[in-house]
RNA sequence: CGGGGCGUGGCGCAGUUUGGUAGCGCACAUGGUUUGGGACCAUGGGGUCGGAGGUUCAAAUCCUCUCGCCCCGACCA
C-alpha cells in the first residue's frame, strides 16, 4: 500500500472528545472515526489491524476444533421471548421499530435454535460454533473509543455438550484458546475468576488487561496467582481490637448517623459499628437488611448475586416504614421478622456491637451477633487493596483492567428454555450442556495501544500492526531516492513482508511523525544515506537505535528484524500448554515484563 | 436515568457576561523560497454560528423547546 492517495488522516491536535490514550491516539493516526456515541467507522489502517487480530482469533479458534459459521443480526424477537431475554435484557436491546425483530447483542437463543433443529443424539456431541460479527448492545454510556461501544465486533463461541466433563473439556480448550490469541496478539493479561451475572450458569473467567484506561478492578496475588474481579474477589480482613462495652444499653446519639460520627461519640472503633444497610430485593419487592463491619464496603454486585435479583437501596420513606427510624439509625435488633437479614462474615459472632436502636437518634451496643436474628451470613464485602489473600496469605494488590475475554459454562439455561435436547445412549431426552465464550476484537487493539504507546503515538505488537514495515521515502522528487524505496518496496511485497511505501511529496519531519503515530514496527528512511549506498533501518519502539545498513541488506535486514519480532511473541505463545494452570484455577500470565 | 460541560469553516478554539450582522491557528488551493523530525512568505476559497420557535429595528450572543456529543455516577454477557 502507498501512503499517497490513501485514506489515512492524521491529526496534529488531539481531538477534544477523546479521554483516554487509545481512544486519542485511534483518531490522531486515522484508524476510526466516530460516527455516533459508541459507533464507530474502521478506516483502511484501524480495519487492517482488526483483520490481523481477527487472523489470530479464527487460526486458534480453528486449531482448538472450532467451527466458523455467521448467524444474522437481525432477530425474530419471538425467539428471545423463550428465554425471556427480551425482557431482562431489555435495557441494552436495540429493537426495530414497527418490525418484529431485535438486532442481536449475543447468541445465545440462534445457537440453542440451530441446536433444537440439527442436533439429535449424543453422538453429535461435542460442539463448538464460532463466529466473528458484530453485535448490538444500546450500552447507556458508551466511552473511551473502543472500549466500550454499541455497535462492536465480537468473537462468539459456543460449546454443546452432552455431559459436565464435555463441557470442563471445551471450556479449558478455550481458556488455552484465548491464552495463545491474547499472548499471539502481543498483550500482558490476567486470567481472573469473574461473576457470571446476567448469563447464568456455574463458573466465568474474564481475561483482564491491566490498564488505567479499564472499567474493571481486579484483585490478584503476586505470590500464588489468585486473581478475581473485584465484583467477587474475596480476602482475608485483619481483625480489630474492640473498645470493651458492658451490658447492653441504648444511648442517646442526637443527629449522629454515620459510622464515622457514631463510633467517635461512643469512643469504639468505627470497625466495632455495625453498619446495617436496607436493600429493596427487585425481583419480589423483598426488604433485606446487610450487616456489616462498620469500617468495610458494601459490594453490591456480591449482594445481586447472592440474591440472585436486581437490588436497589430501600427509599428513605421505605426505611422509616419498615423500621420505624430513619437511615443511621437502623440495625438488625428487633427488626420486623418479614425483613430478611444478612450477616456479612467479616464482623466476629462474639464481638459486642454498636448499632441503630430503630429508633430516631438512639443507637444501642453490647450486643452480639450470636444472639441477633440472623438469616445467613455470606461474602458481601468489597475488598480492599492489602488484605490478605484466601489462598496463601500474601497481601492482595488491586489493579484497574479492561476486560478483553469472558468464558461461561453456561449448563443448561437456554437449552432447556428452548428445548434443545438430545438422546442420550440409554435412550432419554437430555438438554444440551452449553458454554459460551466471548472476545472484544476492538479491545484487543485498544488494549495494545494504551499498553505500549509512547509519547510519539502507538507502537503496535507486529503480529496486529497494520503494517510489518513502512518504508519513509524522504524527498520523492529525488530520482534516486525514488528509486531505491521503490526498488526496496516491491522486493519486500514479493517476500510476503506487508509493507506501506510513504510516497507522499511532504517533508521528513511530517513523515516522521505520522510513522512515529502509526506505530509501525520496523522502519526503513530512504534518504541522504542512499547516495552513499545505504539506507537506515530502525525499530518503531528504540527509535534511538538507527541502523545503516547497505541497500543491498536492507531486505535481509528488514526480515531479520521482523523475524526477531514474531518470535518474541510467538515464542511465548509456544510455551502455553493446555492446562499449565491446574495448581491454581487462576493463572497470572505475562507476555514480555512484569506489568 | 441523576449531576456537570460543550455544540461557531475539515480539525482545535476565541467571540456569548455588556445583542449591531463572524474571527484566529492548523488544514486546503495557487505562486515562490525551502527540504532528515509536523518549514516560511504572499495570495485565495470555504462557515450564518446543532435544530425549531420566540423577543427585538437588529440575535452566535437574550428566552423557550429540542437534538447531538463528552465527563462523573448509576448501569454493563
Amino acid at each position: 500500500m502507498r501512503v499517497n492517495k490513501s485514506l489515512i488522516p492524521t491529526l496534529k491536535e488531539e481531538p477534544s472528545d477523546a479521554e483516554v490514550t487509545s481512544h486519542k491516539l485511534m483518531i490522531r493516526a486515522g484508524l476510526i472515526r466516530q460516527l455516533s456515541a459508541g459507533i464507530y467507522t474502521f478506516l483502511p489502517f484501524g480495519w487492517r489491524a482488526m483483520l490481523k487480530a481477527i487472523n489470530i482469533i479464527r487460526q486458534e479458534m480453528n486449531a482448538i476444533g472450532g467451527q466458523e459459521l455467521l448467524m444474522p443480526s437481525l432477530n425474530p424477537t419471538e425467539l428471545w421471548h423463550e428465554t425471556g431475554r427480551d425482557q431482562d435484557m431489555k435495557d441494552i436491546l436495540f429493537s426495530i421499530k414497527d418490525r418484529d425483530f431485535l438486532l442481536a447483542p449475543t447468541h445465545e437463543e440462534i445457537i440453542s435454535d440451530i441446536a433444537r433443529r440439527e442436533i439429535r443424539s449424543f453422538r453429535e456431541l461435542p460442539q463448538i460454533w464460532y463466529q466473528i460479527q458484530t453485535k448490538f448492545r444500546y450500552e447507556p454510556r458508551p466511552r473511551f473509543g473502543l472500549l466500550r461501544c454499541r455497535e462492536f465486533i465480537m468473537k462468539d463461541s459456543y460449546t454443546l455438550c452432552a455431559t459436565q466433563e464435555q463441557l470442563d473439556k471445551l471450556y479449558n480448550l478455550h481458556e488455552y484458546a484465548y491464552r495463545r490469541i491474547f499472548t499471539r496478539c502481543g498483550l500482558k493479561y490476567i486470567v481472573v475468576g469473574a461473576s457470571s451475572g446476567m448469563m447464568g450458569g456455574s463458573g466465568s473467567q474474564e481475561f483482564m488487561v491491566p490498564s488505567e484506561a479499564g472499567e474493571d478492578r481486579t484483585a490478584f496475588c503476586e505470590k500464588c496467582g489468585y486473581a478475581a474481579n473485584t465484583e467477587i474477589a474475596q480476602g482475608i480482613l485483619e481483625p480489630f481490637e474492640p473498645a470493651e462495652i458492658t451490658g447492653k444499653k441504648k444511648v442517646y446519639t442526637p443527629n449522629l448517623r454515620t459510622v464515622e460520627e457514631v463510633s467517635e461519640f461512643l469512643k469504639i472503633p468505627r470497625a466495632q459499628m455495625l453498619k446495617s444497610l436496607l436493600y429493596v430485593a427487585e425481583k419480589d419487592d423483598s426488604p433485606v437488611m446487610i450487616l456489616i463491619r462498620g469500617d468495610q464496603q458494601l459490594n453490591e454486585e456480591k449482594l445481586v448475586q447472592y440474591l440472585k435479583s436486581p437490588i436497589r437501596p430501600a427509599h428513605p420513606e421505605e426505611v422509616q416504614q419498615w423500621l420505624g427510624a430513619p437511615a443511621g439509625f437502623i440495625g438488625p435488633v428487633n427488626a420486623p421478622d418479614n425483613i430478611k437479614i444478612l450477616a456479612d462474615k467479616s464482623y466476629p459472632v462474639n464481638v459486642p456491637f454498636a448499632t441503630g436502636a430503630n429508633e430516631k437518634d438512639y443507637h444501642i451496643m453490647g450486643y452480639t451477633l450470636s444472639e441477633t436474628k440472623v438469616d445467613d451470613t455470606g461474602d458481601f464485602r468489597i475488598i480492599n487493596e492489602g488484605e490478605k489473600c484466601v489462598e496463601c496469605g500474601n497481601p492482595l494488590k488491586v489493579r484497574v483492567t479492561i476486560e478483553i475475554g469472558h468464558i461461561f459454562k453456561l449448563g443448561t439455561k437456554y437449552s432447556e428454555s428452548m428445548g434443545a435436547l438430545f438422546q442420550d445412549s440409554e435412550g432419554t431426552q437430555k438438554p444440551i450442556i452449553m458454554g459460551s465464550y466471548g472476545i472484544g476484537v476492538g479491545r484487543i487493539l485498544s488494549s495494545a495501544i494504551e499498553l505500549y504507546a509512547d509519547d510519539s503515538g502507538i507502537v503496535w505488537p507486529i503480529t496486529i500492526a497494520p503494517f510489518e514495515v513502512i518504508i519513509t521515502a524522504l524527498d520523492i522528487t529525488n530520482d534516486k531516492i525514488k528509486e531505491v524505496a521503490e526498488k526496496l518496496y516491491n522486493k519486500l511485497l514479493s517476500e510476503g513482508v506487508d509493507v506501506l511505501l510513504d510516497d507522499r511529496d511532504e517533508r521528513a519531519g511530517v513523515k516522521f511523525k505520522d510513522a512515529d503515530l502509526w506505530g509501525i514496527p520496523i522502519r526503513i528512511t530512504v534518504g541522504k544515506l542512499t547516495a552513499e549506498g545505504k539506507v537506515e533501518v530502525v525499530l518503531r519502539r528504540d527509535t534511538a537505535n538507527r541502523m545503516a545498513v547497505d541497500i543491498e541488506m536492507a531486505v535481509a535486514k528488514v526480515k531479520e528484524l521482523r523475524l526477531m519480532l514474531y518470535n518474541e511473541i510467538e515464542s511465548s505463545a509456544k510455551k502455553l500448554k493446555e492446562k499449565t494452570y491446574q495448581k491454581s484455577r487462576f493463572a497470572l500470565i505475562y507476555h514480555r515484563n512484569d506489568c
